[in-house]
DNA sequence: GCCGTTTTCGGCCCGACTGTTTTCAGTCG
């Protein structure tokens, strides 16, 4: 279910659209567009704001806010219908295409009268678009091959997905010789859950050969364009990846620049501007004498601007710039402070892997502690019974401190039921180190149904940790419809942790999500969910989206001691 | 339309690439 933040963020950008192929000011639509991310990534629930709220989101101001009210109240923005009214639906449709922006599909509009996808294709076979201003041959190929491009799909790719081919592309274009550095940058190293494209930056003198080293591997099957500083392809898999080339001393700034976010860029630029600055990707320069400043490395480029270094997975104007500024900019959990994987599956149920197997590959990721939490009995695919989650438990009992001395918890992932009970009673369940609780099923729940299961497994003295909270599937399942502050109130109220699942396909608490949350004092289990030895390797993903959800090591229950931990386990309900 | 340790008016991030233009407009990120 879409925050309310994030649809009233699309009208907005919506509107800044139809200004554009109204033929309006470029300016108005800028403001607009800046309002809609403003509104979208802003952490208050607009639905709690009222209109002089809404007028303090940065970026929206008394025209915007006023609209933003109106639809608040009446559902409907009637500036945005009256645009909507002049120009037809699929003209914004049109401008998805890659090439084709607001002014070309306008002349489209009112030479030809094309006013959908299918209607220009049709134009472009029948060669009627060839010989408008600026539209020669090339241009019209570009666009048929755009119109193909946008029909065979352009869904985000998966971050894991992203990751593995910008770990190859970096080691290939890295090794060419003359290569000095070569770094993945942009949405992939902020580690965003899913993403658009790939951007690799590297350094050389002579830019060729490593232009040329993507241009030959396998995996491209078009070009995008390629000059002498950056080359763009498309991956049989429809990914876009961009290949830029800067001067080796200019490395740290073209990394910032490359690695964003936009806004995040945009406010940096802004600091550089009143400062009498110009910020690039080739640098800080003075704008008087020309002179630059910083280049070098990150680290340089940012301690010029008056800021630390910002981690990646902050660059999202989040207000990192604000806090670094303020000295309060979080020292972010890391993935060697993780002491432990506290939700974890083996062949028991529907693991791949034997306890055994499990413990020996968590030993070795130098884990002190390490949960197996098998599926509980009402999951009945899972067929377990009693009998078998007790000869487990005394099969962990055996092999504790086993494997270098990693103390092995006892646990369970318990099935949330329609109305919030969970497997076994009371006496059974005070028996295991710790309980996962988690909706397996009733996904389509009314949103009152799904907070109520859900407050109520929080408040279950022997539920320790809500896992994959939402059961979004990025590739697959839109997430419940539950009304998350009042959950997120509950989890900090009684002692619940919430899980940021690490699996690629869930990241479930998101890092938004994880950021409200926070808000209410919760505390949080990086979790791999891991049903195999390598997805135990998971958990980079999860700390990088606990990262982008700013929460440091205190906020994590499995970086703490053991003691520590144990003592979080036995929840104030069990308490004297 | 938004915004202000330079401003309530006059700016608004900046640069690369393509194609068609012979000096630049449009698009993109």
């Amino acid at each position: 279910m879409a925050r309310l933040n994030d649809e009233v963020g699309a009208l907005l950008r919506e509107y800044a659209d139809l200004i554009l192929l109204t033929g309006g000011n470029a300016f108005r639509a800028r403001s607009y567009e800046k309002a809609a991310r403003s509104v979208g990534g802003y952490p208050e629930d607009l639905a709690r704001l009222d209109e002089d709220g809404i007028r303090q989101i940065p970026g929206v101001g008394d025209s915007t806010a006023a609209k933003i009210a109106e639809y608040l109240t009446t559902h409907r923005i009637l500036a945005l219908d009256a645009l909507r009214a002049k120009v037809p639906a699929g003209l914004r449709e049109i401008t998805a295409i890659p090439t084709v922006g607001p002014k070309t599909a306008v002349q489209l509009y009112r030479q030809l009268g094309i006013s959908s996808v299918d209607e220009l294709r049709a134009a472009i076979d029948a060669d009627k678009v060839k010989g408008l201003p600026g539209l020669g041959k090339r241009a019209v190929e570009n666009i048929r091959h755009g119109i193909e491009q946008v029909s065979r799909a352009g869904e985000r790719t998966l971050l894991s997905t992203a990751l593995d081919l910008a770990e190859e592309l970096v080691a290939a274009i890295g090794a060419v010789p003359g290569c000095s550095r070569c770094a993945y940058a942009g949405s992939v190293r902020r580690m965003r859950e899913t993403v658009g494209d790939i951007d690799v930056l590297a350094t050389a003198k002579d830019s060729g050969p490593l232009m040329a080293a993507l241009l030959d591997r396998p995996e491209v099957a078009d070009v995008i364009g390629s000059g002498p500083t950056k080359t763009s392809v498309r991956t049989d898999q429809g990914l876009q990846v961009d290949l830029r080339v800067v001067p080796p001393a200019d490395w740290g700034a073209a990394l910032i620049y490359f690695t964003g976010s936009r806004a995040h860029n945009i406010k940096l630029r802004g600091r550089a501007v009143k400062a009498g600055l110009k910020l690039s990707e080739y640098g800080l320069f003075e704008v008087e004498s020309g002179k630059k400043l910083a280049s070098r490395t990150e680290k340089e480029v940012y301690a010029a601007l008056g800021l630390p270094l910002i981690p990646p997975t902050l660059r999202e104007d989040r207000g990192e710039i604000e806090a670094a500024l303020a000295g309060e900019l979080p020292e972010v959990v890391r993935l060697k402070d993780l002491r432990g994987d506290l939700h974890t599956h083996t062949n028991l149920t529907d693991g791949l892997a034997s306890l055994e197997a499990m413990l020996e590959a968590a030993a070795g990721l130098g884990y002190q502690y390490y949960a197996v939490t098998d599926h509980a009995p009402n999951l009945a695919m899972q067929r377990m019974t009693d009998d078998k989650m007790l000869a487990q438990r005394e099969r962990a009992r055996a092999l504790d401190r086993s494997y270098g001395g990693m103390r092995v918890l006892h646990g369970t992932e318990l099935n949330i039921d329609a109305d919030g009970g969970v497997d076994w009673p009371a006496e059974f369940l005070a028996e295991f180190d710790l309980c996962v609780a988690s909706i397996h099923s009733s996904f389509t729940l009314d949103r009152a149904a799904q907070t109520r299961r859900l407050i109520r497994a929080c408040e279950n003295p022997y539920v320790n940790v809500i896992g994959h909270l939402t059961t979004r599937l990025l590739d697959r399942r839109q997430p419940i419809d539950v009304d998350l502050d009042a959950v997120f109130a509950a989890a900090g109220r009684t002692g619940t942790a919430l899980e940021v699942n690490a699996s690629p396909n869930r990241l479930d608490l998101n890092d938004e999500q994880i950021l409200a949350a926070r808000r209410h004092g919760v505390r949080f289990a990086i979790d791999s969910d891991a049903h195999s030895v390598p997805q135990l390797a998971n958990q980079r993903f999860g700390v990088a989206t606990a990262q982008r959800g700013w929460l440091g090591p205190e906020d994590v229950i499995n970086t703490w001691s053991l003691t520590r931990l144990r003592r979080f386990l036995r929840k104030p309900a069990l308490r004297g």
